[in-house]
DNA sequence: TTCGGTACTTACCAAAAGGTGCATACTTGT
DNA sequence: ACAAGTATGCACCTTTTGGTAAGTACCGAA
């Protein structure tokens, strides 16, 4: 029923091709997503590209309703991506700190955009998501 | 601008937390990972963003390996979102095409940067994803 | 001594996402 | 008549992902 119409952007700026390459990928925005790809992963790299070097523990309390489990399994990943490095201080008690590489620091910087699009249509999307969720809770029912 | 950006720019770290948020997104980060978040829908995004307007066969044949439910279903919600617009000709032979909504097109821009960052470390991204597959699939090695 | 905090690991599960294949209704080409 | 193409719908199933709860080894505080 919304015809989400927006500011007279009659001309769309053209937009450039997404370059095939190596094995595996599609494309250059296909590689980054792989990369980006898992429930919390863009929220750590937030708030590594804000806090700096973080602790597992405080990591852990900021992003909230993340498991351990989940939490260390996308760390290691991110590390093993090269996006995040981990530093063990070898301490007694542990103390083990996260913080972006290079590389993560320059993806960091292509999300700039992206989160500038959701927070500029937040209130369309978020909209929209609500309207989903509530057919989408009675079209079906839990299985069995 | 006021905008906060994601990663902070450089030195300092003081950008402060995420946007304040409309219900159910942390931040704008959160929002717009939310509208993409399927396996197809960037590249579909991008494809129509290049070719404009498309009938549903030629996207099926252009994004290779996707199936029509799935297909479909993405179309369905990306539609949903206000980024899609599907335009039904009512002919006989069911002709329905699929072009970019302002809105995503505005998307499809903000996504160019993640695609830019994707070719140019597709190199060690494709390696690192190769290694991963390879200790993925067999037993995980003793805690190194 | 037991509790709580550190940074994880593991086994077991539930839910979500995606894939397969068949069905539809109608038309054009052979 | 029959296959093929059009844009979908639906039932069923597998894979992937994330979550829960427990355990480990170590230390200091109560």
């Amino acid at each position: 029923m919304s015809e989400p119409t927006f500011p007279p952007t009659q001309t769309p700026p053209p937009v450039q091709s997404c370059t095939p390459t190596l094995p595996g990928f599609t494309c250059g925005l296909d590689a980054t997503l792989r990369v980006i790809a898992g429930k919390w992963k863009p929220l750590i790299l937030y708030f590594l590209a804000q806090d700096g070097p973080t602790r597992y523990g405080e990591l852990r309390r900021a992003i909230r309703d993340v498991s351990d489990k989940v939490l260390i399994q996308q760390l290691k990943e991110l590390e093993a991506d090269g996006l995040v490095k981990r530093t063990d201080h070898k301490e007694v008690p542990p103390r083990v700190d996260y913080s972006l590489t290079p590389l993560g620091h320059s993806l960091a910087q292509a999300l700039v955009p992206l989160c500038a699009w959701g927070t500029e249509h937040m209130a369309e999307v978020s909209r929209v998501f609500a309207e989903r969720a509530t057919w989408t809770r009675r079209g079906r029912q839990p299985t069995v």
